[in-house]
DNA sequence: TTAACGTATGAGCAGTTGTGCATATTATCG
DNA sequence: CGATAATATGCACAACTGCTCATACGTTAA
């Protein structure tokens, strides 16, 4: 478990205290897994398009690979992963398939990161992000 | 820009509308790509632990590398992708270099998945579709 | 039944990713 | 100066990803 760290840095008992209490704020490995995967399941542009189109309306296999220029086998397994995390559900009405949204937290998460995009994107890094544009 | 398509699906005019009204909310390329570099660099356990044990004070590198478990490389290799997306700002000091976040949304971003995570754990989906087995 | 359509899935491939190893860089100490 | 410590970086490699192609499945129409 915890192993002489006298060779780590050279105030290795701060270092020691600093280790403990940052572990504590991890959350379960399989929490942190977790996490990890629904972040990558949105961190391909394809997938980010899929969920900004569904979260309109629901769409056929065939409108999103429209939409997305891609063949609709590959739209049909991108749907796929999105389904395995629970990102989006289909109904079966006659050959279609129709997707929808499956998660309220998801369309928040895009929201946020793109509040984060587009203030990046213009002024990003202020000083400190002190008042960025408090009147 | 319109292709004919009348190859895809049998109500092709509807598709077409649907479509459109999609691409309506589709951010453009560049924030959509945005966006997904975002998530996938959260999207990697390592990372998310890296972002998680900043988000209570800096931290050197030999700090990290201990508290991941990896090498002083894989976490210096990690820090330089966070870095790189602006996610993580570094200071040094003498020779050690202090880590610490560089971003608030972020924060917001792993607390609103962690929700997400910790929901989907438990009880999931008890939200929009309660009696599914409603006849 | 056969045929066509919409979708799903497995295989394979090119491109990417995370890590360790070796090495370079920078700073402190003697 | 040289030696050592903390970090950074180039390279290599295994693992993974997203796509296309071929094919299978389920539904509808004839």
């Amino acid at each position: 478990m915890e192993r002489k760290d006298a060779d780590v840095c050279e105030i290795y008992y701060v270092n020691e205290a600093h280790v403990q209490s940052a572990r504590q704020v991890l959350s379960p490995d399989r929490e942190i897994l977790s996490l990890a995967e629904i972040f990558r399941t949105l961190g391909d542009p394809t997938r980010v398009k899929v969920l900004q189109a569904l979260s309109v309306e629901e769409l056929c296999v065939c409108d999103l690979a429209k939409l997305l220029g891609i063949s609709e086998s590959a739209t049909s397994h991108q749907l796929r992963v999105l389904r395995n995390q629970k990102l989006v559900r289909f109904r079966k009405e006659g050959k279609m398939a129709f997707y929808s949204l499956d998660d309220a937290h998801i369309d928040s998460l895009m929201k946020e990161a793109l509040r984060h995009v587009r203030e990046g994107a213009d002024q990003y890094r202020g000083t400190e992000r002190v008042r960025e544009s408090a009147g």
